[in-house]
DNA sequence: CGGAGTAAAAGGCACTT
DNA sequence: AAGTGACTTTTACTCCG
């Protein structure tokens, strides 16, 4: 038992604070190759090397691949399940496992386990709600298992800090799943959060702000960047059009001119951007469909940045 | 149809009272 | 906590090639 919480509390600290990021861009999206032995940035395709980073205890699943692999006895502990994937029944019968009675001395302690569980099973069923639900947005968004996991954990501090009384739980679980999204800097839009779960953005937003502030977390503003990947491949263009788009991206940046703009929307006007550089045009429709941003933004930001960055663009 | 452009409404944020 | 104001984004629309 006492075993159980020690390992949980050292897994709260890894996924909380050690999300390895990418020394070049920032982005958490680090793959690692196992057939070479390197870990490269998704984002922006730079090698690190892995003596680099520290990626913590043997047992820190980089994957969820490594973590089908990774040999332990026992399912791996999650925090996805409503008893952390730990299922011990105390059974109803005065015997111990081999079917001896047990003496009276402990079977008073016995009594006090059952009723234990079951208090503790009435405030878990509503925790078993909370995680599936998670579980359902997750994979409706078809989310990496890793945020899944943050967000069910984000779900139970608030629980255990009383946050969910008088909210609504899919609330919470809905700003859980946001916030957990962004701190693997995989981040989705307040709109996008709004559709999978039915609860309106305003709320979310509201119920994020709580989570942060009461259990303090050091969430990573988006940046435009983490957007990428996910709208091109939704436009399916080519590698070419995803490093422009990047490259372009770090040049507004240096500019300084992102504050006060919308992540999604920058993104979203870098791609258009790059497709037409690349000679593989999207329209801004395209674009504004994968992306949730208008045309008119799309179009008054397009402007903005072929002047700041004195690109000619041939209209073709 | 794809795109440029515009006005007005709506939304979100920092700041004050 | 409500109000204000500067600013961004969206809505809805027209016009052009």
């Amino acid at each position: 038992m006492i075993e159980v919480v020690k390992k949980e509390k050292i897994i709260e600290k890894i996924i909380i604070e050690e999300v390895p990021r990418c020394p070049e861009c920032g982005s958490t999206s680090l793959k690692k190759d196992p057939a070479r032995g390197e870990i490269y940035c998704e984002n922006c395709g730079l090698v690190v090397e892995e003596n680099l980073i520290d990626f913590g205890p043997e047992w820190r699943a980089f994957d969820y691949e490594q973590q089908q692999k990774r040999s332990r006895i026992g399912p791996p502990l999650t925090f996805t399940k409503h008893d952390k994937g730990l299922s011990t029944e105390i059974g109803w019968e005065n015997k111990d496992f081999s079917g001896r009675p047990i003496s009276p001395k402990n079977r008073f302690q016995l009594r006090r386990m059952r009723k234990w569980q079951r208090l503790m099973e009435s405030s878990e069923r509503s925790l078993i709600g909370a995680l599936k639900e998670i579980h359902r947005m997750a994979s409706v968004m078809s989310l990496p298992r890793n945020v899944q996991e943050v967000a069910s954990l984000i779900y139970r501090k608030a629980v255990s800090k009383n946050l969910i009384w008088g909210r609504r739980k899919e609330g919470i679980a809905a700003a859980a799943l946001y916030a957990a999204c962004r701190q693997y800097g995989v981040p989705r839009t307040l709109n996008e959060i709004e559709e999978v779960s039915g609860v309106s953005r305003k709320i979310i937003g509201k119920y994020f702000r709580v989570l942060c502030s009461r259990l303090k977390l050091k969430l990573p503003s988006p940046s435009p960047r983490d957007y990428v990947p996910r709208f091109c491949s939704q436009l399916h263009v080519s590698r070419k059009v995803y490093l422009k788009a990047i490259e372009i991206i770090n040049e507004v940046e240096k500019k300084g001119l992102f504050v006060g703009k919308a992540p999604a929307g920058l993104a979203a006007t870098a791609i258009y951007i790059a497709s037409i550089l690349c000679g593989e045009k999207k329209t801004q429709k395209e674009i504004s469909n994968v992306s949730g941003v208008t045309e008119v933004t799309i179009r008054s930001h397009y402007k903005e940045m072929v002047r700041q960055l004195g690109l000619e663009i041939d209209i073709s």
